[in-house]
RNA sequence: GCGGAUGUGGUGAAAUUGGUAGACACGCUAGACUUAGGAUCUAGUGCUUCACGGCGUGUGGGUUCGAGUCCCUCCAUCCGCACCA
């Protein structure tokens, strides 16, 4: 065999995993270059051909950044906690550590067989102990933490306790809820009066136990416990964040989600929302993501007003992002969960409320959502007085004011909002038309921009001036002020599971407190990993004795959800190994941030969100010099499998009026279907015998006839196709493999084919996402026993562009094999020998080395992979027809492909008498002066149209050109006698002539 | 509804700053050599026309000597968010 991939292959995996090849250290000598893929979640099913895409790129561009001299870090682990692990677990009894390990060993097995150039002495497992100890760390610095909002970060919770101590909260601007005092129990502060505010005296803190002041600073830290409405999933028996909820039901598994209140721990995000939105702008990452994440963010600035409630003690705080549109304001709406709601309903009123909110507290959220267009509310018979002009507001509750965001109720300005004016007219409301000539019959106003009327001081002033201007007012009146407000959540932090990291927390006299530093808190074992009885999670089954460490009256029974381990597992792979910290400073000041993250785009709201979150976080206590974790992003495409269909014949039967369906047995060649079905979708039987017969279809038709007839029993019967997908393995070239198909599946055993004119039958083919439903499932290995490791890497490059979703076919990846074999045979003889001369190479051979040098730089550094495989073809096929065999030319060529095809390359450069691996070998310089041409080839066209191309030598001045071209014989028939109007010469590009 | 992205042969795609549209592959057609493994080589292959030529980058318009590329309009597909006040 002349190119013998598998033997090379094998061989060089072995070498590089024995001189460990990959390995690399912090050298300061040397610059630095972090490239990371998306670490994997180990799942059973193994990796399909989608998998790896992105790990090829981001290993083509390592070993580039290596070949360039850079000292590149690119390492890879396992975000190794999860779900299935549990619920295989659940359901056999096996401990989820022992299928992670074989997950894990079955993906290694896989990822080796590609030849990645990954440094597996830093590998990180998130379930690892010696892991998770520093998540559990990280976790207590945020617990042991605040947001101080006048420096604008981060701080230790003892810097809030000295400005308590001294100051009380006069002094304290914190990341909190609104009105945090609230949530204190009467019960724990006897002391307080109704009327209490949140402000404390440092006399009032002082007198507090420690009980007390614990109680208040969890108000204030960034990780705390909270009673809070959570996403709770009964049949996953755990909360839910946010972002791991898609319309309505769960993301894993589509399970149905509800609200729930529950005393769980939060991540307090939403400190960091502007600093997210912000910091968005410095880094490298695609526009749609970014997007994805200001919109998740979603900050709007405008006041916060505060209504007065007529002949009540209480008064009603909106969120408005149109002040300006205040005198427009014709009542008011707030959420069916509204605090005020009890209070302030009138006698007359009460049942129509109390039945509103009984039915609105019925709906699920995703009842809610799909129930948008009904317009529904209630009046509560109260009304708010007009902060401007003492006027009435009617105050109604409807469910489209949402008690979660801004403060659950809105000032309604039917002229400038389209669902206050839909409210309006349905409940007729009146409406204030506060917009200068405004037709407010159809729809509301929503521009900005439209000058105000109606609006006293406001009247003809328009845009920010009147935002600006309405805002002042309600300052110096004291009824409101500028406020923005953000969609982002706090993210809940709780999960009611087994497999996941515990907390380095425990409680005593009912508070929560951290274990001593150092305490690693290791997963005690249980009997079942099922909730208990009374519904407390699975770590609840362990006895004190089962736990590594115990304190207090009984330790933390929830554990982190999973983008714990993942927000911070970059950092880890810097120092993997390290005892004494999360990962040694001086390693972080040299790796600093990731220069290039390759992976999905679906992690945009979670994982990503996080990661920037927990990096922001661990920068303003000190602990690492950057505060975005990934410079550079690339999203990569998802692969897409290519699903056969095969059509079968079915008999539609009307019996007793009803449809009735029989299959009749036979399948029809997709090329016959279409020309039948664009006469009819449904045939009767002797039209669809003769149709057959006309198209030369190759089957016996009087068994065909008798079959159909049977199953017609006499009536008027209609025959038409329905669609089956097959295994991709019996199809090849979408002609199904008859012999291969039978053994395939019961059904089609005794199937008989109705085949085409030339005796084929045709499949037909869709796109679908590439998984075991739809047989369309390519793995790795397969393609790696047949063909090799490099012409996988080549041909996954060579699909398309990577961050675009492009379906596998595994028929093209012929093509880039022979390109591998082709590139062999520039070294090798017919009968396989190594024929490299050491010639000095002809001017045209190191033309076609250094314009591929050049074309292969620039695409990897615009992030052009597929690309690169061309321009390599494109030079093998160029020294194939000059028949080069020059050294100086072909080992270029060789380091220029061993990002791509590692192996192939390592052979050949070993072949070349290199002792030291190809991987290191420094990139060929690109030298400009070797492709000077002395003439050009313009494209000469009349009136923009090609029409003839003309040598000129590069010298020839603009003038000559044009003049030489219109005294060419060929470009009389073109000018038609005419004088041109304006000759264009571009030099080295085009000449144009203007008729 | 809002936001983001994408529309180029039979297929995957290329064309980086406006300058020869379809590189490179797959597939297909014909031929050669052979017939055992899925091979290799040669030629052709956007559509249309006998031909000269004409038409071609989702649609319609514009700017320009020249537009796949820039501007406007509309359409389609995908993704994200969605009574967010």
């Amino acid at each position: 065999m002349e190119y013998d991939f598998s033997a090379i292959e094998k061989k060089w995996q072995k070498k590089w995993k024995e001189a460990q090849t990959y390995r690399v250290e912090e050298d300061p000598s040397k610059e630095k270059y972090y490239v990371l893929d998306m670490f994997p979640y180990p799942s059973g099913a193994g990796l399909h051909v989608g998998h790896p895409l992105g790990y090829i790129a981001s290993d083509i561009f390592a070993r580039y950044k290596t070949h360039l001299g850079f000292n590149v870090l690119h390492p890879m682990g396992y975000d190794s906690f999860g779900l299935p692990a549990e619920q295989y677990a659940i359901q056999t009894g096996q401990h989820p550590a022992i299928t992670t390990e074989n997950n894990i060993q079955r993906y290694r097995e896989q990822l080796d067989q590609i030849g990645f150039s990954f440094d597996w002495s830093r590998e990180v497992r998130t379930s690892d102990p010696a892991y998770y100890k520093w998540t559990q760390w990280i976790f207590a610095q945020i617990f042991d933490s605040w947001y101080n909002l006048e420096t604008n970060k981060a701080e230790p919770i003892s810097s809030l306790i000295e400005k308590l101590e001294s100051n009380g909260t006069y002094n304290v601007e914190a990341a909190c809820e609104d009105h945090w005092w609230k949530a204190l129990k009467a019960e724990d502060f006897p002391h307080f009066g109704e009327h209490f505010e949140g402000e404390l005296t440092a006399s009032d803190w002082n007198s507090f136990t420690p009980k007390q002041q614990e109680l208040v600073l969890m108000h204030f830290r960034l990780a705390y416990l909270a009673d809070s409405w959570v996403n709770w999933c009964p049949e996953l028996g755990t909360v839910l964040a946010n972002d791991e909820i898609k319309d309505g039901v769960s993301e894993r598994g589509g399970h149905p989600v509800e609200r729930k209140l529950m005393r769980q721990w939060s991540m307090r995000i939403s400190a960091y929302a502007d600093r997210l939105i912000q910091d968005l702008d410095g880094i490298d990452w695609s526009e749609s993501i970014k997007e994805i994440q200001r919109n998740w963010i979603g900050k709007s600035t405008g006041a916060r007003v505060i209504f007065q409630v007529q002949d009540a003690d209480a008064s009603i705080e909106v969120f408005t992002t149109r002040p300006d549109t205040i005198f427009g304001a014709t009542f008011m709406v707030l959420a069916p969960e509204h605090e005020l709601v009890e209070q302030i309903t009138t006698a007359e009123y009460k049942e129509d409320i109390d039945a509103y909110v009984h039915n609105a507290s019925l709906k699920t959220e995703r009842d809610r959502q799909s129930d948008v267009k009904n317009i529904s509310g209630a009046f509560t018979g109260a009304y708010a007085i007009h902060p401007f002009n003492g006027k009435q507001i009617p105050i109604w509750i409807g469910e489209y004011v949402l008690a979660s965001y801004g403060t659950g109720a809105v000032m309604a300005v039917p002229a400038g909002d389209q669902r206050d004016f839909d409210f309006a007219n349905h409940f007729g409301i009146p409406i204030i038309n506060v917009f200068e000539g405004a037709d407010l019959s159809e729809a509301a106003t929503t521009d900005k921009n439209h000058p105000l009327q109606n609006s006293e001081f406001l009247n003809g002033k328009s845009g920010q001036e009147a935002i600006n201007d309405a805002i002042l007012a309600m300052e110096q009146a004291g009824f409101g002020q500028g406020k923005t407000n953000f969609r982002l959540r706090d993210a809940v932090f709780s999960r009611q599971r087994y497999w996941g990291e515990p907390f380095p927390i425990y409680y005593e006299d009912g508070q929560a407190r951290l274990v001593p530093e150092g305490s690693l808190v290791s997963l005690p074992e249980v009997d079942k990993y099922l909730p208990t009885a009374d519904g407390e999670p699975p770590l609840a089954r362990a006895k004190k004795e089962d736990w590594p460490v115990f304190f207090g009256e009984q330790m933390e029974h929830n554990t982190m959800p999973g983008w714990a381990g993942s927000s911070w597992y970059f950092l880890r792979y810097m120092d993997p190994n390290n005892d004494e910290c999360f990962a040694d400073r001086s390693k972080i000041d040299y790796w600093k941030q990731v220069d290039l993250y390759i992976g999905g785009a679906e992690h945009a709201t979670g994982h990503l969100l996080y990661a920037r979150f927990w990096t922001k976080f661990l920068y303003d206590r000190g602990y690492l010099p950057f505060h975005e974790p990934f410079a550079k992003m690339i999203n990569q495409g998802m692969i897409l499998g290519r699903s056969s269909l095969v059509y079968r014949l079915q008999v539609k039967t009307q019996e007793k009026g009803l449809n009735k369906d029989a299959s009749s047995g036979f399948y029809l060649s997709n090329d016959l279907r279409e020309v039948l079905e664009k006469e009819s979708k449904e045939w009767g039987v002797a039209e669809l015998i003769s149709a057959l017969e006309k198209h030369e279809a190759q089957i016996n038709l009087e068994a065909l006839k008798d079959r159909l007839e049977k199953l017609e029993d006499g009536g008027d019967a209609r025959v038409w196709f329905s669609r089956q997908h097959v295994l991709i393995d019996h199809v090849d070239n979408d002609l199904l493999n008859l012999e291969s198909i039978r053994s395939w599946q019961p059904e089609f055993a005794t199937a008989q084919f109705i085949l085409n004119g030339k005796g084929e039958f045709t499949c037909a083919y869709e796109i679908d996402k590439m998984s075991k439903r739809w047989y369309n499932v390519v793995n790795p290995d397969d393609l790696c026993e047949h063909y090799g490791a490099d012409t996988l890497r080549l041909y996954e490059m060579f699909l398309g562009p990577l961050e675009q979703s492009k379906p596998w076919d595994t028929k093209g990846i012929n093509g880039v094999h022979n390109f591998l074999r082709k590139f062999w045979r520039l070294f090798h003889s017919q009968e396989n020998t190594f024929i490299v001369s050491d010639e000095t190479p002809s001017k045209d051979e190191l033309k076609v080395l250094h314009k591929t040098i050049k074309k292969v730089s620039d695409d990897l550094n615009r992030g052009s992979w597929n690309t690169v495989v061309s321009a390599m073809m494109i030079a093998t096929n160029e020294l194939t027809d000059l028949k080069c065999n020059k050294r100086e030319v072909l080992e270029g060529l060789c380091v220029l492909l061993s990002p791509y095809a590692p192996h192939m390359a390592e052979e050949l450069w070993n072949k070349l008498g290199h002792e030291t691996s190809v991987s290191k070998a420094a990139w060929p310089t690109f030298d400009p002066s070797i492709l000077v041409e002395d003439e050009f080839e313009y494209p000469v066209s009349f009136n923009g149209k090609m029409r003839f191309k003309l040598s000129f030598p590069a010298t020839m001045s603009p003038k000559e050109i044009e003049a030489a071209v219109l005294a060419n014989e060929q470009s009389e028939k073109y000018l038609e006698g005419k004088t041109p109007k304006k000759v264009i010469v571009v030099p080295k590009r085009i000449v144009n002539v203007v008729l």
